[in-house]
Parts: C-alpha cells; structure tokens; sequence
RNA sequence: GGCCCGAUAGCUCAGUCGGUAGAGCAGUGGAUUGAAAAUUCACGUGUCGGCGGUUCAAAUCCGUCUCGGGCCA
C-alpha cells in the first residue's frame, strides 16, 4: 500500500472523525511519529477543549508539536509551517516516517504546498483596515490590483484585506505573487500520500455530541476558567467563547454544551469542504 | 367541570384590513496560502393542529374537537 515510508503521510478529516487513533496505525505500520498540524493543539494548557490525544492516547508513539505554545502567542499558518517542517526533516533523517495529523486544512496546505512568497501579515496594517469602510478597502484594491480584486470575494473583508496588505507591503500586485506561486506549486499533490476520514453526517454529529459531553466533564471547563493571557488567535478556540459564557452565568451548561455542539458541526463541515477539494487524499470510510 | 391564552419550517417566532406565508437559529452546498476551530457567499413548499362552516377567496372570521400552558372551581 505504501511503497515509500521515508516520505511524509497525511492523515486528515474533520474533528472529531477518529484522526488520532487512525494516526497511531499508520504510526505502527510505517514506522512513524506523529506530527500534529492542529492550530489548536499546538497550545498548552487547552489540550481537553482542543481534544488533544492524551498521554494515554500516545501511546508508545513519538507526538510532536502538541502542547508546545503558549496561549499568549499568536500563531499563523506560515509559523507553523516554520515550527513543523525542521520537526519533520528531523523524523526524516532518522530513518522514521512523519505521520501528519490534524484539521487544520491552511496549515496541511502550507506543510504539503509551501508557504508562497507573499508577505507576512502585519498588525498595524490590518488595525487600519479595521476602521475603514469595506467599500473603501475594495476600492483601493480595485485601484492597485483589479484582477486580484475580480478574483476576490469582495463581501469578504478579510480576503479584501489581506489581498490589499500584499499589495501594499511586498509593492507588487498580489494577482503576480500568487499566479507565480500557483505555477510552481501545480504538480505537487501527484506525489503526496495520504488520507482523509469520512463519516456520514449523522455519524459524525454523533461523535461531536458525545465528545463535547466529555470534554466538559473532563476538565474543558476548567482550563478556560484557569487561562487568564490568551492570545486574540488562541481565544477563538471553538468552546472557549461558550464556556466564558457559562462562567460568567449569562447560560446554562445544556445551552452551553449545545452552542458548542453546533459551531463544531459548522466547523467539521467547513474541513470536509476543504478537503473535498485535495483530490490526492484517500478516502477512508469509517 | 368552567373560563382564558397558545398551536405557522427541525427549533424560536412574525404574519397589517381575509387575497394560499417569512425572519432568526439549525441544516446543506461553495469559496478559502500567513487571523483558518477564522472569515465569507448561496440555498426557504411548510397537511399554517384536525374537521366543518361563512366567503369569489381563510393562517386570518365562526363553530367544534385534539394537544399544551394558565386561572377559577
């Protein structure tokens, strides 16, 4: 089934859809690590409310990048990327197979595509876009770049912004940047190897309903109680919202349980979009 | 037992003077290379509780029954 061990495997899905477990086989069968590409388990002291597998759940198998960063510390996809790869270059040279595992779909995108040459975000600029108008944004971008601006979800402020903060920090068009890094990126799904997940729907929201239940139960609750520096990124944790709520008393535990249920729902439904869409994945039907 | 209020989309509800119904949430599909567990776009036919009546026409008015909730006994 795998003819080359000593090359990464990606082992992807929507949350709650059993990556973790499935990861350990492929851990057993070829001789690999794990690697987490979850946004949110890469955090310490959120590993209930992020369902990071537990110590119990390693295993005998090597885990890496879990627990690792501070909730203070923001994170992006191009940092993780950073974070990740020299991990994986590690496991590599060892003679060991990377089993990458995780929901993050931008994140997995960046570790199998590449971060493209397209600048950093930057905190001032997006604070000023902020305060602007959207109309005002989009007409700014229409001015410095109307192809990428045709190409863009102009209700979406956030993609109007990030296209107009390429623009205006790398001083090129970001319609260039990105034709050049979509060129060159083109072939690489052909030689990845992985697989995703799925569930029926029914199924799933089943495991998501069982898995909230026990993550309030098991301590979801307290680590929110417990965080008091949370970085604006690492605050958008699914739960996290829900569960200040219930601590503050504004709901009670069922509503809170059940507002939790429905944006893990939304959430696992965007991930299958996504993955949907990496036709190098194989399926695995659970 | 009597009286009152309610019953409309999976849920919460709106619906004017009678002209066969629409919001929010949920759900489904999509976009998505440095905020991504984020952000965003599209999608609304349902015995208007049942039966009967009035009317050219009933979610809407009348009667009755059923089921909730309340008040009085």
């Amino acid at each position: 089934m795998v003819d080359c061990p000593r090359a990464p495997f990606y082992v992807c899905g929507p949350t709650a859809s059993g990556k973790s477990a499935l990861a350990l086989e492929y851990a057993h069968k070829l001789d690999g690590e794990i690697v987490n590409a979850d946004a949110f388990q890469l955090y310490r002291g959120i590993e209930t409310l992020s369902a990071a597998p537990s110590p119990a759940e390693q295993g005998d198998i090597p885990h890496h990048l879990y627990s690792q960063l501070d909730p203070a510390i923001a994170i992006d996809a191009g940092r993780y990327c950073l974070l990740a790869q020299p991990v994986i270059t590690e496991i590599l040279s060892r003679g060991k197979t990377p089993i990458i595992t995780g929901g993050s779909g931008l994140y997995l995108k960046f570790l199998t595509h590449g971060p493209s040459p397209l600048p950093v975000g930057n905190a001032a600029l997006r604070s000023e876009f902020e305060s602007q108008p959207l109309a005002y944004l989009v007409a700014q971008l229409t001015k410095i770049d109307p192809l990428e601006a045709s190409r863009t979800s102009l209700e979406n402020r956030r993609f109007v912004s990030r296209a107009l903060e390429i623009c205006i920090l790398s001083g090129s068009k970001a319609s260039d940047l990105r034709d050049g890094w979509e060129a060159k990126t083109a072939n690489i799904s052909s030689s990845l190897r992985g697989i995703v997940i799925q569930r029926s729907r029914p199924d799933l929201h089943a495991r998501i309903a069982q898995r909230t239940k026990m993550m309030m139960e098991c301590g979801a609750i307290e680590e929110v109680a417990n965080l008091s520096d949370v970085s604006a990124n690492c605050e958008k944790a699914i739960g996290f919202r829900e569960i200040r709520a219930l601590l503050r008393g504004e709901i009670d535990r069922a509503h809170c349980e059940e507002l939790i249920n429905a944006a893990t729902r939304q959430y696992a439904k965007r991930q299958e979009t996504w993955f949907r869409r990496e036709a190098w994945l194989e399926i695995s039907r659970a």
